[in-house]
DNA sequence: GCAAATCTTTGAATCGTTTCATTGTTACGA
DNA sequence: TCGTAACAATGAAACGATTCAAAGATTTGC
């Protein structure tokens, strides 16, 4: 195969000038019905098809929005990537996909990559904290927002979910279903969102004087982990269990639920209720449908694009740092009658 | 922010030609020492950043691959994609990625974004059947790989998954175990992929004179209808039972261990053997962990990346299908004393 | 039928990089 | 000291699309 057709050949093959066929493909009202005709088949017949690289040389920046996830295999991610694109999409501008996979080598080559091909901005959900990498983002002026991730308002714009408040819910949620002895699981209080999370469910503990909050650190964030966790629970005394369960995230509540339901001494959720994080898709396919706390993904890929192009439209604008409240899921686990 | 430093600033600033410049970047042996020490800190304070639009205009191609799936959130094109970032990376080239989420649409957006961008070439898991819109891509002579697709090998190269031995491996581990009575679960045999794995799992059962397979038929391929499916088996008599189940995916299977152990009339894996398909990561953390057939999705992406690069390469040399064969995982529900 | 207004078309200049033939420099052996 | 390699540096041309001032064609109004 030799090299494609350009504009000049299809202006050769329809004999008109290299400006006219520009104008076809980018001003079709400047050009008379007879000549569209023309040159539309020429475009056709050579099998034309624009070459992005020079107009966006001419044009000086791209058509493209860059994208840099943490891992395309999380389903939190995966659903922010599909409505970035969607919100890209309708302002006429596509999305380049980049998965550091939590490496900060992989992610500095996106970052490099992106930057030669000079996308119109990036949206990133960066690996570990806020670095020189991303103040050189801002110091050369590539217009920048943080995905999943509070910033300095000062620096970047971001788009993030309020962990606190998804905490409060589910602790509220098994306090007004009547539970007063809680459990919190979940790994390392050093993972921010463990954190965050537990953090909100204290607030709302507190707010009930008879109600009594324990946390239970398991080792990491998997199914495992919260089985482990789950049997632990099973050999105590009666007495001394917790009437109500929240688990950082959905994994360790699978797990626990496992543990629980496998011995059939306890029942989910007349014993003991059970609420989870991130409402993944096996929430609701568990063996009692599991309620949870489902975070805006949606409305966090959307809007990481509009602040974006706030940015690149107002360049000297302050950013902004918008918070999503995330939003309570209740199923079968925490005593629903019959769920989705 | 203006517009950012171009070569031309760079050889300013340095007081040397644009060529010389390049010459630093491209061919840094052609210059000499103090040149490039000079070059290379204007490049440092100008911040200069190539920019690639203009590197490939001129060079006709760009350095990147378009590659399109059909479900980002799919584990099996997650890492079917890790896998080809990585391969392409070893031969200089950075991927895009395309998430057409099955539907042509999407999908079509995406092969005439990546043909304005002049990528090298096109990794492709195709909508529905292989159509005119692949042939286009042919006859405009843009290299392209069909993944997880068996293809006409006169028209394309292809990497595909031996369905038919996967279902045989299963059907057949299932018979090595003593299993004789056995039952496929699978929606539509109108899918291809669980056509082949049945028509797998018969030619296994063939070889066993006193073996027999019962053709069970789900509403889907999720949780919820293998759950169906159990449930229907949980009220059969005892003898008209099968002994061993091959579910066409894992979500079905565990759907079934679901009914099957909630009700806690039979065990798995004495009563009952059960095996899955994909080895999705909840397979290991299944209350009786989840025997499963594992697809080579590392080799697919890697080998995908190879024939595009023969493609490149030889203009006019063969196409070549590849077919890998997939792997038996055995974990406790098949029997194993215990497992990973 | 003619001037003015409107609509079409033209083609050179431009974007930033790479390439490469040419020119300038240096080093070395005779 | 000179001639000649070997090495460095130069800068114009090219890639393909878009832009825009200018020219050309057509229509309108009187």
């Amino acid at each position: 195969m030799n090299r494609s057709a350009s504009i000049k050949d299809v202006a050769n093959h329809a004999s008109v000038a290299v400006g006219t066929v520009s104008n076809v493909l980018n001003y079709p009202d400047r050009v008379s019905q007879r000549t569209k005709d023309r040159v539309l088949r020429a475009i056709d017949e050579l099998g034309f098809v624009r070459n992005d690289a020079a107009r966006q040389l001419r044009a000086g920046h791209s058509r493209t929005i860059g994208l840099i996830v943490l891992d395309v295999g999380n389903p939190f991610f995966t659903s922010v990537v599909r409505a970035a694109e969607d919100a890209a999409a309708l302002q006429g501008s596509a999305v380049l996909l980049g998965d550091s996979g939590h490496d900060a080598g992989r992610e500095a080559n996106y970052i490099d990559l992106f930057q030669e091909q000079r996308v119109q901005g990036l949206l990133i959900s960066p690996v570990g904290d806020v670095t020189e990498r991303l103040d050189l983002l801002r110091e050369r002026g590539v217009p920048t927002v943080l995905v999943d991730r509070l910033a300095d308002e000062e620096k970047f714009s971001s788009v993030a979910v309020d962990d606190d408040a998804g905490g409060y819910l589910a602790a509220r949620h098994l306090l007004d279903t009547g539970r007063r002895r809680l459990a919190f699981v979940g790994g390392s209080t050093s993972i921010r969102q463990v954190a965050d999370r537990l953090q909100g469910a204290q607030r709302a503990v507190k707010e009930e004087p008879d109600a009594t909050l324990e946390v239970l650190v398991s080792e990491g964030q998997t199914v495992l982990a919260g089985r482990s966790v789950g049997n632990m629970l099973v050999e105590r005394d009666r007495g001394e269990l917790p009437d109500g369960i929240f688990c950082a995230n959905d994994l360790l509540a699978l797990g626990v639920m496992q543990s629980l339901t496998m011995t059939h001494t306890y029942r989910i959720p007349e014993d003991i209720a059970l609420i989870g994080y991130d409402d993944i898709d096996f929430a609701v396919s568990a063996v009692v449908p599991l309620s949870s706390i489902r975070q805006p993904t949606e409305a966090l890929g959307r809007t990481a694009i509009e602040l974006l192009a706030e940015e690149v439209e107002a360049q000297h604008a302050r950013h902004r740092a918008v918070v999503f409240t995330p939003e309570l899921v209740v199923r079968q686990s925490t005593g629903a009658p019959s769920a989705d």
